[in-house]
DNA sequence: TTGTAAGCGTTATCAG
DNA sequence: CTGATAACGCTTACAA
C-alpha cells in the first residue's frame, strides 16, 4: 500500500504544466496540446505521460479557464433539498456529468439575502450558466447575471420577463386532471392546500383546481383554499384549518408533497382515516406514497425528463453562446391512481 | 425595470480589476486592496465603488485562485442523494456557506470510474477540502489527493488507513440498543437487512445486531442476516427471503431507510401488519416514519451536528493547513420509540 | 508537429 | 496608504 507519504515539506508546490515540459523534454505547448487531445508526436507523448504520471501533475482548471473563459461548472440553485430538489439534483447531476460539467449547488432556504450571495458567487466563479427553480425576489440580480452572457434556466418555478430558458410542467393541467378525479368520484367539496402564491407553480396549480371546480358547475370557496406555503407544518395547519370548517371537504387536494405529509399527520393525529373519512390527492409523487395504507394518488413529475432536458440545453445554449435561446418547454405529468380516494355514495 | 441589456455585441468581455483602476484613477493594487477589505483612503474607496457598479465588475475567483491557492470550494462526494445523504447536504451546504464557501457535488451511484472521475475532477479544481462519504475502492485516488496536500474529510462510511479526519456515528452501539429494545419485549428471534458489507457502516450495524444477541444469550443464525445493499429492492427481497424462512422471524432490524421501506412494501403486499404480525425497527430516522400506521421506531443520526462537525474541523483545518489532524468524532444517536415493535407475550 | 512568447485577471512584493 | 510590476499556470497565436 502506497505509504502516506513524506508530509514534513511545509506546503509543496504541485507540478505545473512547466515541470512536465521540463521532465519531459517539451515546450509546454506541447504539453498543453496532448492535454487537450490534439495530436501529438508518439515518442513525445509517452514521455509526456510518464512524466505527468511521475510527478503527479494535476491540471489546474482555475489557470486554465481564466484563459478559455470556460469553468465547467454549472451553478445549481434551490430553495431546500426536500424529495423534489434532491431527486431533481440526482438525475440533473448525472445527465450534466455526461457532458463533462459538473453542479456547484447553493441552497437559499428562501432567505433573499442569500439568493443574492449565491448569484455573487455563481458569478465570481464564473459559472458556465445557472440552473435555478425561480424566486421572484431575484429579478435584477439574474438579470446581471444575463447581461454577463450567463445563460440561465429556470424549472419548476418561472420568474417572468427574462431572457432565459425554461423547463416546466403543465402544472396547471395536471391539477385540473387530478382535482377532476374527485369530481368525478363525486366530491363537491374540494379543500386546497396551495403553496406560496409568489411561485409560478403554486398559482398554476391553484388555477387548475379551481378550472376543474368551475368546468363542472361547483363555487369556488375561498375557505377551501388554504395556503400551506409548501410545507409540512403549513400542511398540517391547514388541513386543520379545513377539517374544521363548519362544513368540512370531503376531499383535499395538496399542491406538493410536504404538504400532503401535512395533511396525513393531521388525519393521523385526529384519527381520520384515508379514504374512509377523506380522500387525499397531490402533486409530487414519491415512493413512499405506495407504502401508505391505501396508496396516495399523486401527480408525477417526470424528474428524469426534466434534468435530461435542462442538459440539452444547457448544450445546446454553450455550443452556440451568441444564440438567443428563449425557448419554454412545458413537459406533462402522469397521475398515478392509487386508493387514497374514495367514491362518494 | 432594467431593460434586458443590449446583447447584440457579440461576447463583451467583462470588466476587469483594471478597468476599474482606470475608471476610479487608482493603481490595479488599490482595487485589490479594496476588494479584500483591506484599509483604503476614503476617496479612493468611493470612486472605486462608482466604477465597480458603473462597469459592472464582477471579481473573477478562478484569477485569484490561481494565486492564492484557495478556491473556497469544497468537493462533496456521495453514492446517492437518498434521504440521509439529501439532509446532509442540506445541513453542509448551510454550515459551509456561513464559512463563506460552497460545495460542488458530485453523485458516483456506487461506480468505481465516476468516483474516480469525481476525485480527478476535485483534484482539476482544487478544491480546498473535500467530504466524502467513504468507499473502500478509492484508497489510491484519494491517497493521492492527500499527497496533494487536500484535507478529506469522511463521513457516514470509513476508509481506514487514510490519513483524513472522520465524522461518524455510534454505528454499532445504537444498532446494539435498537435490537436489545426488541429483545427486552421478548423477541427471540430477529431479523437483520444488512447494507454493503464493503461499507465500514454496514459491518458496525450488523456488529451490534449480533452483540445484543449475545449478550444476551441468543445465537446467531446466519439465515436471519440478509444483505439488502441499502436500497429498497434489496430490503423488499431480503425482507421476503426472511419472511418465507420455515421459522420467520418475528422482528426485523433494517440497516437503513431505504430497505426498511422495501420491508414495509414486502409487509404490505403480503397483508402482514406492523406491528401486529411483525415488529420493525430501522436505522436512519425521516419525519414520515411518524405518519406510519404506528410509527416506525428507529435509529436517528444526528444530521445537523455531523454537518457541524464537519465544517468545523474544515475551518480548522484550513486556518491551519501545516498541523496534521487525523482526527475521529463519533456522535451519539438517538433512539425514536414509536409504535413498530409489540411486545411478545 | 513543435517551440516561443504574449496574454488571461488576480494577488503580492517592494519602493515610495 | 499607494503605484508599478512580477508572478501564478495555462492556452493560443505565430513562426519555424
Amino acid at each position: 500500500m502506497s505509504e502516506t507519504t513524506d508530509r514534513t515539506t511545509a506546503k509543496r508546490r504541485s507540478a505545473t504544466i512547466i515541470d512536465v515540459a521540463k521532465a519531459a523534454n517539451v515546450a509546454v505547448g506541447t504539453v498543453s496540446r496532448y492535454l487537450n487531445g490534439q495530436t501529438i508526436r508518439r515518442s513525445n507523448r509517452e514521455q509526456i505521460e510518464t512524466a505527468i504520471h511521475d510527478l503527479g501533475y494535476r491540471r489546474n482548471a482555475a489557470a486554465a479557464s481564466i484563459r478559455t473563459d470556460l469553468t465547467h461548472m454549472i451553478g445549481f440553485l434551490v430553495p431546500t433539498f426536500d424529495e423534489f430538489h434532491a431527486r431533481m439534483l440526482e438525475h440533473l447531476a448525472r445527465s450534466v456529468r455526461q457532458t463533462g460539467r459538473a453542479l456547484i449547488t447553493y441552497c437559499h432556504g428562501g432567505d433573499p439575502r442569500i439568493v443574492a450571495e449565491a448569484l455573487d458567487f455563481f458569478a465570481a466563479q464564473r459559472v458556465d450558466a445557472l440552473v435555478m427553480d425561480g424566486t421572484a425576489e431575484v429579478y435584477h440580480r439574474v438579470d446581471d447575471l444575463i447581461t454577463h452572457d450567463v445563460p440561465i434556466i429556470f424549472y419548476n418555478n418561472d420568474v417572468k420577463g427574462l431572457a432565459a430558458d425554461r423547463v416546466m410542467v403543465e402544472n396547471q393541467k395536471a391539477s385540473y386532471r387530478v382535482v377532476k378525479h374527485l369530481i368525478d368520484l363525486g366530491h363537491q367539496r374540494i379543500g386546497m392546500l396551495t403553496g406560496n402564491p409568489a411561485n409560478s407553480s403554486a398559482v398554476e396549480r391553484l388555477l387548475g383546481y379551481e378550472q376543474a371546480l368551475t368546468e363542472h358547475g361547483l363555487p369556488i370557496e375561498p375557505v377551501l383554499t388554504v395556503r400551506g406555503n409548501w410545507v409540512y407544518e403549513g400542511g398540517y395547519q391547514a388541513t386543520k384549518r379545513l377539517m374544521q370548517l363548519e362544513t368540512p371537504p370531503t376531499a383535499i387536494f395538496a399542491a406538493n408533497y410536504n404538504m400532503a405529509m401535512g395533511a396525513l399527520g393531521w388525519f393521523k393525529e385526529s384519527g381520520l382515516r384515508v379514504p374512509n373519512d377523506i380522500s387525499l390527492v397531490s402533486f409530487d409523487d414519491v415512493d413512499i406514497f405506495r407504502l401508505f395504507d391505501a396508496g396516495i394518488t399523486a401527480v408525477a413529475q417526470p424528474v428524469a425528463r426534466i434534468a435530461d432536458t435542462i442538459t440539452d440545453i444547457l448544450v445546446e445554449r454553450l455550443a452556440d453562446p451568441s444564440g438567443s435561446h428563449n425557448r419554454t418547454t412545458v413537459l406533462e405529468c402522469d397521475i398515478i391512481l392509487r386508493g387514497s380516494t374514495r367514491r362518494l355514495t
